[in-house]
RNA sequence: GCCGUGGUGGCGGAAUGGUAUACGCGGUGGUCUCAAAAACCACUGGGAUCUGAUCCCGUGUGGGUUCGACUCCCACCCACGGCACCA
């Protein structure tokens, strides 16, 4: 056995590869196109982790197959470069966060080429080059160009550990029911601030409806459905001291069931009517109360809390009544309009509330087949009673009549509320885009018109001003705000400030599959016909964190330059899946601080790219999550030996049988497993075959040739070096690359056999097998099936009722 | 609570109506060796009669459809992920 060096291998071909850029997607082939992406990694710590190669292998193979298969495919790599850990880490050493970043990128090359990913180095992008981010802000110019882009107060999650705001997205909930962020798990607190906000709600219906036109797990759809939150229902005008004011309802069919309505405690109403109000003391405190109350207090109430409103009375419409008036946190400013009608028999928050205060509860819904209704409660559909001439119409019915009726009199409209907000769009951080507005007197200005391209060039980008401090400050103010030099300009003459909020770390992410299509262009964003050849994305691989956060925000982008005309397709992406995680041996997550995580260039060093490549492929299916198994890559890095050595066998002489069929059905099995990404049982035909290959005396040319094809996407280094020495290359050239050559066929008529052994049941259970030729006819087997001694035996004296084969199957025999 | 995904050997997993556990890890026994490691070979779901063999049980639980169910249908349990006083 020769030996096998997969360091002086891999050195030699990662150099070649990336001085001709084999894997190079070419812009307009006339080949058909594939465009297969994977979320590009935020730059932090030394080289790739385990996560990343985790996963970046699987649609590295798969972009390999595809590439054999004859696509030209785009299979691209950049730099999500701004971010917090960057710029943390530069507040600690003092180091620019450009310098820092700058050089983990290339760590990070260096790691991606290690671990032999086949990708267009000449398309590379890094979000943080101001080459790149001029079209960042350009893009941000058009929603605020748009009226999409607003600067508001909102009651606004801070993080008083990452001094900065954060969007509803990036808050998450951690087990005790605490609101923390999502990068770091700071806690977070809601506080109301003016801040710059993207108005994601507008885009909400599309965003809906684009999900069913493309091809996502149901997880992720139904993840993002939740989020944006759709109800319909309709508004409803109640007359309270003489103003009209609106609710939003689900149920207008339960009106005549009003017996109270609620005010949430930030109401601006309560503050209009505060003359009316009789017990001002009791509702100034209930107010003052729950404005303290964080909203985690709020929800571990198990009781709801509220105050009645003395003074004034609220009058239902339709039902013609008055109703006393509460305010009540369990209401809440920031969805529907801050004020609800309480039917507390068909509600369950309603409920509890009128119970507490012993408030009117009348049932105006029965469900429609109860004999007798135990429960006063009742949420579902049926049929109306209490309501006067509509009672025994069904509540779906009268549904529809409350709302014509309402609308007749301009009292209501069929409406629809999402749970969606304002995308918060501004941080008080340094380390991303400057937001490229000015404050004028009239009002915030852009840098420039994004319609004329002169204007674009000569303010964009607006670069990151090098500062001396760029920690944040603690009153909420952007570290760019101490930069009086570059804050204060002259805006037409006039005295003007720059806007110093950056842009959140998202921005960059947003459209950088757009870019990779035209990397070079400094005129446009990207070119048009460039797109409109590679876009959408066919394939994209990513992270299950980013369900509500990276591919929302993106698609949303997207549909929003969708309808500016300035991309060709309503979606950014036709398809995606959401990788799992590799645990640490022990099944416990990884993590820096526990020091259980293992090291893919370690790995790399001792066992070769290929066997690490090979291994995270074999260990599981893409989007599960399971622990690595130390041991499995000293069995791959054996195979690997296997292979190197067997190649000594390959002779003129033509295989045998047995081998012909164990090739040819190894590659149809493994051509369709890569289609489906099925890669941890492609390898395992892989290793069926070589076990089978390792038993044989010669094996021939034609079908050495063809395992090498389909072995490369696994191991790119070892096949091309063994292709190599096969064909007798004494010269690199990268046409001869092992990854240009056409994936290879197989034919069945190898596959299949003549004579197959198949299982004889008896009622349903296997008592036998028999031989039979393929193709045999029912009555053949059927003869063979009844003449064997154990079928006989066991049928004895008794009767086949019915006699049932499955072509080349199986048999059973029902007695 | 609502939405989603999933439950198969000691472990990672294979099989989407036709011989359940492919491939691999681990384990047991053996060859080689003074010995160990490495390498190689054999066995490896559980149980019973017995050691050619034969039979029973077995894919979260309980039902159902079918000649035949891990696979399809109904109900339930559990785990993971997301959302959560959303009117």
């Amino acid at each position: 056995m020769r030996e096998y060096n997969h360091k002086k291998i891999e050195e030699n071909w990662v150099e070649k590869w990336l001085r001709d850029n084999v894997y190079e997607a070419v812009d307009f082939s006339e080949k058909p196109k594939k465009y297969i992406l994977e979320e590009f990694p935020y730059p932090s710590s030394n080289s790739l982790h385990a996560g990343h190669v985790m996963r970046y292998t699987v649609p590295d193979v798969y972009a390999r197959y595809l590439r054999m298969k004859g696509y030209n495919v785009l299979f691209p790599m950049g730099w999500d470069a701004f971010g917090l850990p960057a710029e943390n880490y530069a507040i600690k050493t003092g180091i620019h966060p450009a310098k820092i970043t700058q050089d983990t990128i290339v760590n990070f090359k260096e790691s991606f080429l290690r671990m032999g990913y086949g990708i267009d180095w000449e398309r590379e992008i890094d979000t943080s080059d101001p080459n790149y981010y001029k079209w960042t802000q350009w893009l941000f110019l058009k929603f605020f160009e748009n009226g999409l882009a607003e600067y508001k107060e909102t009651p606004i999650w801070w993080c008083e550990e990452l001094k900065t705001v954060l969007a509803e997205e990036e808050v998450l909930t951690d087990k005790d029911g605490n609101k923390i962020s999502e990068r770091g798990l700071k806690p977070v607190e809601k506080k109301m601030l003016k801040q710059w906000v993207l108005k994601i709600p507008e885009y909400a219906e599309k965003l809906l409806q684009g999900l069913d036109t493309v091809d996502f797990p149901e997880s992720i759809k139904a993840a993002q459905r939740n989020w944006i939150g759709k109800s319909e229902g309709a508004n409803i005008s109640f007359e309270v001291d003489g103003e009209s004011i609106e609710v939003f309802t689900t149920r207008p069919d339960t009106i005549f069931g009003v017996t109270f309505m609620v005010f949430a405690p930030e109401h601006p109403f309560i503050k209009k009517v505060w003359d009316k109000i009789e017990n001002q003391s009791d509702v100034n405190d209930y107010i003052e109360a729950s404005k303290n109350k964080s909203d985690i207090e709020r929800q571990a109430e198990k009781d709801k809390t509220g105050v009645e409103i003395k003074g004034i009375k609220a009058k239902v419409p339709f039902a013609e009544r008055e109703v006393p008036i509460f305010i009540a946190d369990y209401v809440l400013m920031d969805y529907g309009t801050g004020f609800i009608m309480a039917v507390p028999a068909h509600d369950e928050r309603d409920y509890q509330f009128a119970k507490k205060y012993g408030i009117e509860i009348i049932e105006v819904i029965k469900p429609e087949n109860a004999e007798s209704q135990d429960e006063v409660l009742f949420t579902g559909d049926g049929v109306m009673i209490n309501s006067g001439e509509y009672s025994g119409v069904s509540s779906e019915e009268f549904k529809k009549i409350v709302v014509e009726n309402l609308e007749k009199q301009g009292k209501g409209n069929s409406a629809v509320n999402y749970k969606i907000r304002d995308w918060v769009f501004s941080r008080q951080r340094y380390w991303g885009e400057p937001i490229p507005l000015i404050h004028t007197e009239e009002g915030f200005k852009a840098v420039c018109n994004t319609q004329n391209i002169k204007e674009v060039n000569e303010n964009l980008p607006l670069e990151l001003p090098d500062v001396p401090d760029f920690s944040p400050s603690d009153d909420g103010a952007s570290p760019l705000e101490r930069n009086s030099e570059w804050v204060n300009i002259t805006y037409e003459g006039k005295p003007a400030k720059r806007e110093t909020n950056t842009m959140p770390n998202w921005a960059g992410s947003c459209w950088y599959y757009i870019r990779y299509v035209d990397p070079k262009n400094d005129n446009e964003f990207a070119d048009i016909e460039k797109m409109k050849y590679w876009l959408p994305v066919d394939r994209y691989f990513g992270g299950a964190e980013h369900t509500t956060l990276h591919l929302l925000y993106s698609r949303f982008w997207h549909k929003f330059f969708h309808d500016l005309n300035l991309v060709p397709t309503p979606e950014p992406y036709n398809w995606r899946i959401n990788g799992g995680i590799l645990l640490a041996p022990d099944g416990s997550k990884m993590s820096k601080s526990k020091d259980n995580g293992i090291d893919p260039m370690e790995l790399v060093d001792k066992y070769g790219a290929d066997a690490l490549r090979t291994t995270i492929c074999f260990m599981g299916p893409y989007d599960e999550t399971y622990p690595y198994n130390p041991n499995i890559i000293k069995t791959v890095n054996k195979l690997i030996k296997n292979v190197y050595s067997l190649q000594e066998k390959v002779s003129d002489e033509n295989s045998d049988e047995p081998t012909l069929k164990a090739y040819h059905s190894m590659v149809k099995n493994i051509s369709e497993m890569i289609e489906n990404l099925k890669m941890n049982t492609a390898v395992s035909e892989i290793m069926i075959f070589i076990n089978h290959l390792k038993k044989v005396e010669v094996i021939g040319k034609d079908i050495w040739e063809g395992f090498l094809k389909v072995f490369s996407p696994f191991a790119p280094f070892v096949a091309e070096e063994l292709w190599q020495e096969f064909n007798g290359f004494s010269e690199w050239k990268k046409e001869n690359s092992m990854h240009l050559q056409p994936w290879p066929g197989f034919d069945e008529k190898f596959i299949q056999e003549e004579t197959i052994t198949i299982p004889v049941q008896i009622n349903g259970k296997v008592r036998t097998e028999i031989v039979i030729n393929c193709g045999d006819t029912e009555e053949i087997v059927k003869e063979k099936a009844l003449s064997d001694e154990k079928v006989l035996k066991l049928t004895e004296g008794k009767e086949i009722k019915k006699f049932i084969y499955v072509k080349d199957k199986i048999v059973n025999l029902v007695l």
